[in-house]
DNA sequence: TCAAAAGTGTTCTAGATACACCCATGT
DNA sequence: ACATGGGTGTATCTAGAACACTTTTGA
């Protein structure tokens, strides 16, 4: 702050955009509206709206996604805040952008018709508006490096998963493959999966079994990060 | 964005706020001044101000700590944007906090005095207006992540340090001690060192070689970052 | 019986850690 | 001569990487 009033200075509308990631088996993907209003109209956008007068930017950004997907206690963080004068058409905007990640099975067809949305695999991202694009690849970037550190990969699963589709998960985020037995013997080491006595036959005819995450057993080992990759 | 039309979203004030790091060979410390304007005037605080009409975050972020230090080029990333409904007392008000690295001996006393400036250990920080505790906590967290990745320790020294005033740097951040052997060893192996022919020798009668950091061998290697811690 | 994916261990290598003594110099 | 901080090497341990065969079962 300097020494003139607040009262000098302009203020700016102020939006939050969503990266919104899913993955559904074989490639991460982005979620895409069909922006409905103008300017941009009918271009490929990210889901946004504004930080409206009595909500943080947090409150917003889970609003915006409450509105696409219909989910609440959807795991999401701060991004990045994009200022550049010129970033949006219509104006001064800035906007806070946030990354969010869901089990996309979980994503209800309804509201996708709804909004006109589409999922996209992160490498045929199409055209969009504004900075977006530079916002998914700072989301992309992002999510490699929380992944690496935190145990968020979870979110992006079923409750249930199997080791192969986990290693999918993290040889689609990393766009490298990984060797079965490192992987599954990394992975069971952190000693925060938890094998049920089940199996997931679609893919396979031998069948996988299933595993849950243990949050519990995350929180005690370790509360600030241990190393997933 | 949803279907409302830009008019109907209130404008709101955007501040950025600047988290200061210096290092004065022992100390891990950051610059905060005394607020001299309402509220909260006489308090220490942050150096901040509003983002103007034509600059984007960073620009005004580079604009105050213009002011503060008298440095432009200054090592500068953007932290967090903070945007609670009552962080500010005066009303609403998001803040964009910016981190920035600078040799503290470079800094000028003068400005100090004019701005009640003052360099504070990280462990002793005063009490400080609104949320900037909280940003101050979240800078020293991504500097720690940051160092660990990418080469900006060299950002807190000057131009010219010895191998244990890297070492003194690298325990202040992480503030936990480091084995010199094992270090050194570390350090040179990166490559990107130079060693003058010239000691320093006021904090020992033996001295210490100067070093440079070859910003040049480390581009060449590592664009996206290497371990160095 | 065979095709397709799941599951499983060992060896090797590189990086991290632990550890102690001599060196150069100013006083 | 001695006190102070600078400089250096080796042995050990651990985590990561490389690598191939057997198991299960539906068709």
């Amino acid at each position: 702050m300097d020494i003139n009033s607040y009262k000098s200075y302009q203020k700016i509308l102020v939006a939050v955009d969503c990266i919104i990631f899913g993955f559904d088996g074989e490639h991460l993907k982005a979620l895409l509206i069909k922006r409905g209003f103008e300017p941009e109209k009918g271009k490929w956008s990210l889901m946004g709206g504004f930080v409206g007068k009595d909500e943080n930017a947090d409150e917003a950004a889970a609003r915006v996604l409450q509105d696409l997907t219909g989910m609440e206690n959807i795991y999401m963080e701060q991004l990045y805040t994009f200022s550049d004068l010129s970033r949006d058409a219509a104006g001064r905007v800035i906007s806070i952008a946030y990354f969010a990640l869901i089990n996309i099975a979980a994503y209800n067809e309804q509201l996708q018709r709804e909004h006109e949305a589409k999922w996209f695999p992160l490498n045929k991202i199409p055209s969009l508006i504004f900075d977006h694009r530079k916002m998914v690849m700072k989301a992309k970037e992002m999510l490699r490096q929380k992944v690496a550190n935190h145990p968020i990969g979870f979110e992006l699963l079923p409750t249930k998963f199997t080791l192969p589709q986990l290693q999918s998960l993290y040889e689609a985020i990393y766009e490298t493959p990984f060797d079965k037995r490192n992987f599954t013997k990394k992975m069971l080491a952190l000693g925060i999966l938890n094998k049920l006595n089940e199996k997931e036959k679609q893919s396979s005819r031998k069948g996988a079994f299933y595993y849950i995450f243990d949050i519990a057993k995350y929180q005690k080992l370790h509360s600030n990060g241990a190393k997933f990759v």
